[in-house]
DNA sequence: ACCCGCCTGTGTACATTGTACGCGCCAAGA
DNA sequence: TCTTGGCGCGTACAATGTACACAGGCGGGT
């Protein structure tokens, strides 16, 4: 049915901005930032490095597009909802979107040309903030500090991956290693006493302060 | 008095580790992470570039310890102060070291060696709240809303410098150009009505976020 | 049918970067 | 005086982004 190629199979599509968006994607997410070259997104598509700027201008632009395809999969407040639960799934959605795309975190929020789709975001969940009774100044204060947080958290607690507590205890252990024992006691007690506990599990501590924050827009809503 | 130049004037004052990390900070102040090359830490020492290796084991390395003198350089909570004014005062002086030196921003938190400057930060942190009645989980709690807030609000509202209100409405003026109008009425009203009034400063909103944090932790301490 | 111009894929080439390797120098100890 | 160890450095190479020019094919106008 192409145009291209009748046979069967094609072994090799042809390249769009698409495809190669879609190819970097899949590669920062298992190679990082860093690991993110041309010459491997152009090896992904059976393609030389160069034919990678036939769609996209350079590294950067590629970036832009790899960033406005993740504004397109966070859940936009757009229901009935109470603004609260909208924001919290809004929240959880975003937090989930940055831990399959770790290397997106520092990226996001600092796009000196913003996608449709970013755009897009923002608008709509501003809208729902002001629909639910929000002024412009409280919607910056609320926006503020949840995006702070979000992304903040992200930053801090997911740039490591940790997905067995052996892997945390080998890490902590290293991290120690190196300087004189019961040189910080408080620390020490803490990385005992609560990380390296069984239970320990980053998605309830996302929530914990999710809601704290949450609380306290509402009570300044109100008062 | 020297051993090595009895000249009144040594241009050329012997390399050490701690004058290639300070000199590679400064660099890294004003052209970024991007910007700090061996070859220009080097030329600012007027040395060759890999004269750096014999007191920098690699980039990575240089990096680490350029994080941790920027440990060092937060303010300790180790007076008697209430816990609050005490955390305050750490995320005011946190804050200001990241608008100081934003390439570190991503970096602080996630260092796989901590220094010891690192490690004696957090354990003073932690001190302090376990001594103020914070029991451990408590402590997680806090350090994790506090910490995702404080490097998030450094993110997403620092990451690009807006020194004036003209450089702000440019940019805004940048981001929506190449879209049609009307499409986001939400932000556009958000970014008239709020982003580009003169009085906005971002230290306020900082502030605000914090406070409604610092709250939250003390209700849920009493409570 | 033919030609012409554009669009896409590509090969080559170069500047920039981190850094491995090994040489020379100089001071301090034997 | 001779040796040794550390320090500064010149050279070299691999990886990377990307400028430039070329080829092949497809479509439209004649």
């Amino acid at each position: 049915m192409s145009t291209t190629a009748m046979k069967d199979e094609d072994p090799r599509p042809a390249l769009s901005r698409q495809r190669v968006v879609q190819a970097a994607i899949q590669h920062a997410d298992s190679a990082g930032l860093d690991g993110l070259t041309m010459r491997k997104v152009a090896e992904m598509l059976q393609a030389a490095p160069m034919s990678l700027y036939r769609h996209v201008s350079n590294r950067d632009d590629l970036i832009d597009a790899m960033i406005d395809v993740l504004f397109g999969e966070i859940a936009l407040p757009l229901g009935s909802a109470h603004w609260k639960t909208a924001m919290r799934d809004r929240a959880l959605s975003l937090r989930d979107l940055l831990a399959r795309h770790r290397w997106a975190i520092g990226l996001m929020e600092s796009r000196r040309r913003p996608g449709p789709a970013n755009l897009r975001h923002h608008d709509a969940v501003i809208g729902k903030l002001r629909s639910a009774g929000f002024d412009v100044e409280m919607v910056a204060h609320a926006y503020s500090v949840l995006d702070g947080y979000i992304y903040g958290f992200a930053l801090t607690r997911m740039s490591i991956p940790f997905d067995t507590t052996d892997e945390m205890a080998a890490m902590a252990q290293d991290m120690f290693e190196p300087w004189p024992a019961n040189d910080y006691p408080n620390l020490a007690e803490f990385v005992t006493d609560h990380v390296m506990k069984p239970g320990y599990d980053y998605r309830e501590e996302f929530e914990y302060g999710l809601d704290l924050i949450l609380n306290g827009l509402e009570e300044a809503l109100a008062g």
